[in-house]
RNA sequence: GGUCGUUUAGCUCAGUUGGUAGAGCGCACCGUUUACAUCGGUGAUGUCGGGGGUUCGAGUCCCUCAACGACCACCA
């Protein structure tokens, strides 16, 4: 054996390992499974130091493996719609390019490919940080079954009623060209103005003076004495573009402490004042333009972004005298894109919902009933709370990079629909259908074709036809807009294992074997995202939840305390370190001494000292395999008679007796990182330091206690350090008869 | 505004069910004994955020205050 520990066996000892069949569970109905689904990992992303964190999961499975379960660990790679087509776009924008120069088709194969290519040096990622995944079920989300089965989830929701088309409000982001959830926008405090204009007979505060083109009402207080007698009245306000005329109404929304106790409502570019119009009947006037510029309402405005608008609105009215007074200094929420970090526009567009209470409700249920535990317990407090004001969900985005939704429109039957595309001229067109019909063919159309929108009253079939069941016209095109990547992630146990949605009974054994998967691990930052999806979706289908725990762990921070992220320049690359220090080094360092869901500090300095651990199990065998041949030990046994041994012996079987015991019922509970760090303790303490120093150079009868105690730590730290455990573990098996052929798959210490 | 979390040695953090504090890194001194200098030995440093309470006894339970952080929320 080297003096050190070489960290390039680990390629061999995981092909090993894989060559062994060991990470492909059999399915047994005499024993209960263990499973866990990994959170499928942006197939297209480099590993950062959070997907390192699935550690958490490979001990876990690596432990219920040893106890002798069947026991899976399904690894997936996600599409990651929005994300990838983003990373994408960057891409073309640095070739000088968008995805308006290209048609839908050819976008969705770019990306695909560009995808393709990266998906492999995922998958070998999570090979070289020692995952002991089981490949053969392997799944990536856009596989044309899982596909499949997602439209048809689409098509049951679409018949049980709770899929809609509606004219709502929505999240848009005028740079992503898309529509997101609520949850997929970031608040931020910003300093911003606050404008204080006149308007008619009042005066109001508005930090958005350039909507005011679309303002189709004015609020105030019901309980406000001060306006009490223009409510119901009509007003003329003195406009940029001329006087226009809007109702008073009186709304409870408005605080009459803030600002002059008056609000303008543009229902199209704002949620209160969206709800405000619903309730008092207001026309919806759009002003801003899904460019994110203002439209021909906006008169001698139109063209100029928003922002733009809003500096020229200012001065013009400062000009004119319309503007009283500018609180420059006002704070408060804005909306930003979580992904690009523009601002949210608020507006109206038809999207797609999904109504969420009936699913929702049996999710909160499972979780007060204990069918779904949670650990750590408090986020059953957070899962419950936002499930019980969650809202109804727009799972349509505008953008290619995923399934499309699987309704289709009949051109003839709405020829109101606007339509995108390039023709063959490679010119972009962008018209209502009735006013190029006659242009272009319907081929052309289709052939080109970047997106529709169809007016929210569209009539639409949730089958493909070749023909329109109404007016029989063949030229029905499928909607445009993709499914949100979490529609189809929030499935993903069902038809990873092999769900049947059109016909349960049908579906695979190893749904049947594996389904409610035990554990799902993951960051707690995509709780509501993924987990609370997961369980509506579970339940729906299944009427079981889909997995019986929910582990959330904790983020990789650095040093300082600080989110890792590339604008920082403080990650740290967990493949540069395997590859500096090896991996268990970094398992060790990201495992060892954390508490559960607090955050992981991850330095290099740690990393380094856990090396030193590898090294140290590394030659504390090889101290033992000299000790067995300087002794020229034949026919070693591996029982041990207590009655003959001294005290040192004896204590430190004792002491082993106590690590069996705590780290077992520390990975019952995950106790991660209570369970390295008494193991660290005891290894490199209480066997090294003092137990092998104490019996240096001593007689033949302590070989069996040292192997005893040598072997049974391995076992316990394999799934913690599985590289150099399961190296140490072949170098004995050449010199002592040992019963197991790997240390992998060896029967877990009793205690 | 609501909810939750954190506050322990110079730094980063552990401390299961309450019994007078631990680790890693760092630091000081010593050690070239043949498993390992990616090592061993010895040692220093803490009124466990402040205050109050329960208890024979609290870092650990309760109350309160403070600082920091996270998440949720439609205030123009």
């Amino acid at each position: 054996m080297d003096k050190t520990y070489s960290t390039a066996v680990e390629t061999d000892i995981y092909n090993g390992w894989e060559k062994s069949g060991a990470f492909t569970p059999k399915i047994d109905k005499t024993k209960k499974p263990y499973s866990i689904i990994l959170p499928l990992p942006n197939a297209n992303d480099p590993m950062h130091m959070g997907h390192a964190v699935f550690t958490i999961e490979d001990i876990l499975i690596r432990y219920h493996r040893m106890l002798g379960e069947p026991t899976l660990w399904l690894p997936g790679g996600d599409h990651a719609g929005i994300e990838t087509q983003f990373v994408y776009e960057k891409k073309l924008a640095k070739e000088g390019k968008s995805r308006f120069d290209f048609d839908r088709n050819t976008l969705y194969k770019m990306i695909w490919d560009f995808v393709e290519e990266n998906r492999e040096i995922n998958k070998a990622q999570m090979k070289k940080l020692g995952f002991s995944m089981d490949w053969t079920r392997y799944h990536y989300s856009l596989e044309e079954p899982i596909v499949k089965n997602v439209l048809t989830v689409f098509k049951k929701l679409y018949k049980d009623g709770l899929v809609y088309r509606d004219e709502k409000i929505v999240n848009y982001c005028t740079h992503c060209g898309t529509a997101f959830s609520n949850l997929e926008v970031d608040y931020v405090d910003e300093v911003t103005s606050l404008y204080y204009m006149k308007y008619g007979p009042f005066i109001l505060a508005t930090t958005r003076p350039e909507t005011k083109f679309g303002d189709t009402a004015v609020a105030v207080n019901p309980k406000d004495k001060r306006y009490e007698i223009y409510v119901g009245q009509e007003i003329t306000v003195e406009g940029l573009n001329g006087p226009f005329k809007v109702k008073v109404i009186a709304d409870e929304m408005v605080d009459m402490e803030f600002g002059t106790g008056v609000v303008k409502i543009t229902p199209a570019h704002d949620p209160d004042d969206f709800e405000a119009g619903l309730r008092h009947h207001l026309e919806v006037k759009k002003v801003i333009g899904f460019d994110g510029r203002m439209n021909e309402l906006a008169g001698k405005y139109a063209g100029l972004t928003v922002a733009k608008a809003r500096e020229q609105v200012v001065a013009d009215m400062q000009e004119k005298g319309m503007m009283v007074k500018t609180d420059t200094n006002y704070q408060h929420r804005i909306g930003r894109c979580y992904r690009c970090k523009h601002i949210i526009e608020p507006m109206v567009a038809p999207q797609w919902f999904i109504k969420i209470d009936k699913l929702a409700k049996p999710a909160i249920e499972a979780a007060k009933n204990g069918e779904v535990k949670f650990f750590p317990t408090r986020f059953k407090k957070s899962y419950i709370t936002w499930m019980d004001n969650i809202k109804d969900w727009n799972i349509s985005r505008q953008i290619v990079w995923g399934p499309r939704i699987p309704a289709w429109y009949c051109l003839e039957c709405n020829p109101k629909i606007k339509l995108n595309f390039l023709d063959k001229g490679k010119n972009l067109v962008t018209d209502v259908y009735a006013h190029i019909k006659d242009k272009y063919t319907y081929e052309e159309i289709k052939d080109g074709l970047q997106s529709l929108t169809a007016p929210v009253e569209a009539k639409f079939e949730i089958e493909e036809n070749d023909k329109c069941p109404i007016c029989k016209s063949k030229k029905l095109l499928q909607e445009t807009d993709t499914f949100d990547t979490w529609f189809l992630s929030g499935q993903w146990p069902l038809n990873t294992l092999g769900f049947n949605p059109e016909d349960p009974e049908k579906s695979s054994e190893d749904f049947k074997y594996f389904y409610p998967t035990t554990v799902l691990d993951t960051l707690w930052d995509i709780l509501f995202f993924w987990v609370a999806r997961m369980v509506m979706f579970g339940i729906y289908l299944t009427g079981e939840v889909p997995f019986k725990t929910v582990h959330l762990h904790a983020r990789v921070v650095d040093a300082k305390g600080q989110k890792m992220s590339k604008s920082k320049g403080n990650v740290v690359d967990p493949l540069l370190m395997t590859k500096k220090y090896g991996t268990d080094a970094l398992r060790m360092a990201l495992v060892y001494g954390i508490a559960p869901a607090s955050d992981i500090v991850v330095s290099e300095d740690k990393i380094r000292a856990h090396r030193n651990f590898v090294n140290k199990i590394w030659n504390a065998s090889r101290f033992v395999l000299m000790i067995i041949d300087r002794l020229q030990v034949k026919d070693i046994k591996l029982d041990v008679d207590t009655k003959i041994l001294n005290t040192d012996n004896k204590d430190i079987l004792n002491k082993l007796e106590i690590i069996v015991k705590s780290t077992t019922t520390d990975l019952n509970t995950y106790h991660f990182g209570r369970a390295a760090e008494n193991l660290y303790q005891f290894f490199w303490h209480e066997f090294c330091d003092i137990y092998i120093e104490k019996v240096k150079d001593r007689n033949i009868e302590m070989v069996p206690v040292l192997l005893t105690v040598l072997i049974t730590s391995l076992k316990l730290l394999h799934p913690f350090v599985p590289f150099v455990t399961e190296a140490v573990y072949q170098q004995l098996k050449s010199t002592v008869k040992l019963p197991e052929d790997q240390l992998m798959t060896a029967t877990w210490p009793k205690s």
